[in-house]
RNA sequence: GCCUCCGUAGCUCAGCGGAAGAGCACCGGGCUUCGAACCCGGGCGCAGAGGUUCGAAUCCUCUCGGGGGCUCCA
């Protein structure tokens, strides 16, 4: 039975898997406000055709028609289709307000201790499009699992050791003497930046002979990035800069330093899990694994492979007592998801605590034609220079974050993203996210507007108000605040923020038709200034009604809001005409992490 | 060869057992009043073939086409 003023979690519960019936929201208003596969699914045992079990269900409806069922129909091959009264949408406001700032998101009480790590890239060159993805999509999942009651720590691996770090120093010593970057070395500007940056704050390191020192230098400097420079950021404020925080940055070498690493392969090799081969060091996984290939740990020159210090930073996070853990990875790491769960089978430890998040590769292409380029070769796009791009075409700090994250958001993980550089330099003020932020704009405009003349647009509706609420497109937005716990629970739990996206931008589309459509009507939500110029125009005027779309609008508000901070999108208070004139140049670039 | 993601409207993409969608582009229309960065109207589209099912864009198999992986690895 559907109760009033909980529309969403019962057609969410609803759904006995055993049976394979379920209570839904058709996709289209002529099949009413909610619609139902029983009588198809019980035809068979009831060995009477499905329409005709369809009939005696409303049948037995019709007695229940009363407070919540306003009509049952009979359609198509077998749906019961019901039509709810107008009350059940209009509970729905309050149910909202009610909720305020929690509305949608789940007590925390309920959830796990879930470590997410995302981006973790090469600390070996500043924030590119292509890790823009991943942070965008990392920190939004976060969101998405904090929204449904888990308690979520966002952890950078840092992987402060190792082949690209020593290449990545040795290219700065180069530059620092102006020599070439070495074979395999990091070409790009900011390497000559950073050399000639730590002239000033650390001379010896660049003379001294200690390369692993001079690389610690290197990569702390690229995360923090150099003050003024703006080949240098830095990665952390550039993540800032798209909205993206991380409680915990996680040195790789400190993994050494503790000896994690030597403990993790002494119980391997007890384990009888380590086999050499030519003077290499392999993981061997248990019989009946996931996959049976053998995985270098330490090469026969003697340097640890990055899987052995994984392993290491895995079995630390189980130890911190972590109930899963979230790596987010582009899909060429797609191979080394097994790896690791048999690195933690044979520690003996919780293999299924490890969920991959794989999204498919950005490519980069200019006017059409796909661009080939990586880190080393210097030739990378930053999201730096896309959000500054996409701020002054919008005249707004913050644009090129919420454009970005637009983008991005908008697509499934499992499907490849293009970025078209040439796009992006014409297109940045046609992206979807600013016509969602004028709709939120709008919102509170109309909000201001009720404050001027002392209508407060939050205060909780007098009782009976809100029966003022009719107009069909009102109750059809009732009906979709209504889906808006069920959608978060489901996104959170398919890790698929790109679902709120979809889900606000058709919340911006209608209510901006029904702001439309009411103009048309002449029946606006505030009196007009030749009412309410008038001292006693409330004698002349429907306020309750107008106190009652008030509310309303609230709650949409308050979902709108919530919504935009699952995704890390700003709701702004107004939004102000751009500029005219074209877009500034924009760049991009490609999937070049070479982790 | 094996594993994996994808193929839905001109383009970019949602939908992933239940009654085919959005944005952009294109054509036409709409601002004296609460914000036109807007609204309204215009669509012969699920790569192909089998199978499962009362019902398949959705699940299974195969074919075709594209992306990504597959032991000294970043």
């Amino acid at each position: 039975m559907v109760r009033a003023g909980q529309i969403g979690p019962e057609v969410g519960s609803a759904r006995p898997e055993a049976d394979r019936w379920v209570v839904e929201r058709p996709k289209r208003p002529e099949h009413g406000d909610l619609s139902t596969n029983v009588a198809m699914a019980l035809a068979k045992t009831a060995r009477k055709p499905p329409r005709a079990v369809a009939e005696a269900l409303v049948a037995a409806l019709r007695g229940l028609e009363g407070d919540v069922v306003a009509a049952a129909e009979v359609a198509g091959p077998g749906f019961v289709n019901l039509r709810l009264h107008p009350a059940v949408f209009q509970q729905e406001v309050e149910r909202v307000l009610h909720a305020g700032a929690g509305w949608g998101r789940a007590p925390s009480a309920i959830g796990e201790r879930i470590d997410i790590e995302f981006v973790s890239a090469n600390p070996t060159g500043p924030v590119t499009v292509a890790s823009g993805r991943n942070a965008v999509l990392g920190d939004s999942v976060a969101r998405l699992l904090e929204a449904s009651g888990h308690r979520v720590t966002r952890e950078y691996y840092i992987n402060d050791r190792g082949n690209q770090v020593r290449a990545f120093a040795d290219s700065v010593r180069a530059a620092a003497e102006g020599r070439e970057p070495p074979e395999n070395g990091y070409k790009g500007a900011y390497v000559a930046e950073l050399a000639s940056w730590l002239k000033g704050v650390a001379p010896e390191l660049l003379t001294g002979a200690d390369v692993e020192a001079l690389g610690r230098a290197c990569v702390t400097w690229m995360l923090r990035g150099v003050p003024g420079s703006p080949t240098l950021p830095g990665i952390r404020p550039s993540l800032a800069a798209l909205r993206v925080h991380f409680d915990v940055w996680f040195s790789e070498e400190s993994l050494y330093r503790w000896d994690a690493v030597a403990a993790v392969m002494r119980q391997l090799e007890a384990g009888g899990y380590l086999v050499e081969n030519d003077g290499a060091l392999f993981f061997r996984a248990p019989d009946g694994a996931l996959e049976d290939k053998d995985r270098v740990v330490r090469k026969s020159d003697g340097t640890w492979a990055y899987f052995a210090s994984d392993i290491a930073y895995f079995a630390d996070k189980i130890a911190r007592g972590y109930e899963r853990l979230i790596n987010v990875l582009g899909a060429d790491h797609h191979g080394y998801v097994a790896r690791v769960r048999n690195a933690l089978g044979a520690l003996g430890l919780p293999q299924d605590r490890f969920e991959a998040l794989l999204y498919q590769l950005v490519y980069i292409t200019k006017g059409g034609e796909a661009v080939k380029s990586s880190k080393r070769a210097g030739n990378i796009v930053t999201v730096d220079e896309v959000m500054d791009e996409i701020d002054e075409a919008a005249g707004r700090k913050g644009a090129g974050a919420d454009a970005l994250r637009f983008f991005f958001l908008s697509r499934s993980a499992n499907s490849n993203v293009e970025f078209d550089i040439e796009l992006a330099k014409k297109k940045s003020l046609d992206n979807p996210v600013f016509y969602v932020q004028y709709g939120y704009a709008r919102l509170r405009s109309i909000q201001r507007r009720a404050e001027e003349i002392g209508l407060a647009p939050r205060a909780v509706p007098l009782p009976g108000d809100l029966a003022m609420l009719s107009h069909p497109d009102e109750l059809a937005l009732c009906h979709k605040l209504s889906d808006f716990p069920g959608m978060i629970a489901e996104a959170s739990r398919t890790r698929e923020p790109h679902r709120v996206v979809f889900y606000v931008q058709e919340l911006a589309r209608d209510f901006q038709s029904y702001f439309t459509r009411l103009k048309n009507e002449q029946d606006p939500i505030l009196p007009p200034r030749s009412v309410h110029a008038n001292a006693d125009w409330q004698g002349s005027w429907n306020v309750a009604k107008t106190r009652a779309r008030l509310a309303w609008i609230e709650a949409i508000r308050i979902t709108y809001a919530q919504a935009l901070g699952i995704v890390g999108i700003e709701a702004p208070e107004r939004m102000e005409r751009p500029a005219e004139g074209d877009a500034a140049d924009v760049v991009a670039e490609d999937a070049g992490d070479e982790r």
